[in-house]
DNA sequence: GAGGTTATTCTACAAATATAGAAGCATTAT
DNA sequence: ATAATGCTTCTATATTTGTAGAATAACCTC
């Protein structure tokens, strides 16, 4: 599944809001919005690309997606990792925790849910 | 400074070698390699967007990154974690841990990782 | 120095992307 | 009913991307 920018954009209102009418889009969208047409059309390639579908509801539609924001920006992510560190997730972590610049709180609780996880390996 | 996919790659190539001839980039690509000139081409425009540059070695050009590989891919990753995590480090952190299954052996290393990070804030 | 080899530029073209006008069809407000 | 509104589809255009042929220039070899 491969969305352009405007489409990923889009599909972030759409997850955010789990289910949209035309109207809550626009309102989503910074100024200056897009034209509707231009939200229109993109909605039109999310659906012909199986993102999103939509319940008719009197007249217009609402939207929702249809693939899990976490399946999509999990696969997105190992991508990444895979082109930019070899495949290594841990020299990826390794320059995720320095280059986000982290407060030691944050680090804290990110060692915490890794303790988290480890556990839950063990059983 | 956005880089379209094709691009990219071609970066990941002169990044892992520092410094490149276009022989030794063909010889970096997989089978079916590219034709030369569509190398030629990338390189060209990634020239245009200042993301390379050359220096003139008898008759051909050896070249090199201008912009770091952490540089861009740091801005890469606090992108995505802005437009999908709401600008919070910590939720992409719990979410990269759990999505990327790390084996019990990588996650203990990250979290000796983290560790190092917390002493030198510490200090 | 004629012919092959290699790198570069120019040109080209199809596909994908970003954006939106025009037109049509319901629905709602007057 | 009529007009205004909202939504969708169709059509269209400019830009970007992926890809590469043709032409050219500079070396290398014999």
């Amino acid at each position: 599944m491969n969305l352009s920018n405007a489409e990923e954009q889009l599909m972030n209102i759409i997850w955010q809001k789990e289910k949209v009418f035309m109207k809550d889009i626009l309102e989503a969208y910074d100024e200056p919005k897009p034209a509707n047409t231009t939200i229109a059309t993109l909605l039109k390639r999310l659906q012909e690309k199986q993102a999103i579908a939509f319940k008719v509801f009197g007249n217009s539609r609402e939207y929702y997606p249809l693939i899990a924001k976490s399946d999509y920006f999990g696969s997105k992510l190992n991508l990444l990792i895979k082109n930019f560190f070899n495949d290594s997730p841990s020299q990826f972590a390794s320059f995720f925790t320095t280059e986000t610049n982290l407060s030691e709180k944050q680090l804290e609780s990110l060692k915490s849910i890794i303790d988290e996880q480890i556990k839950s390996k063990k059983s």
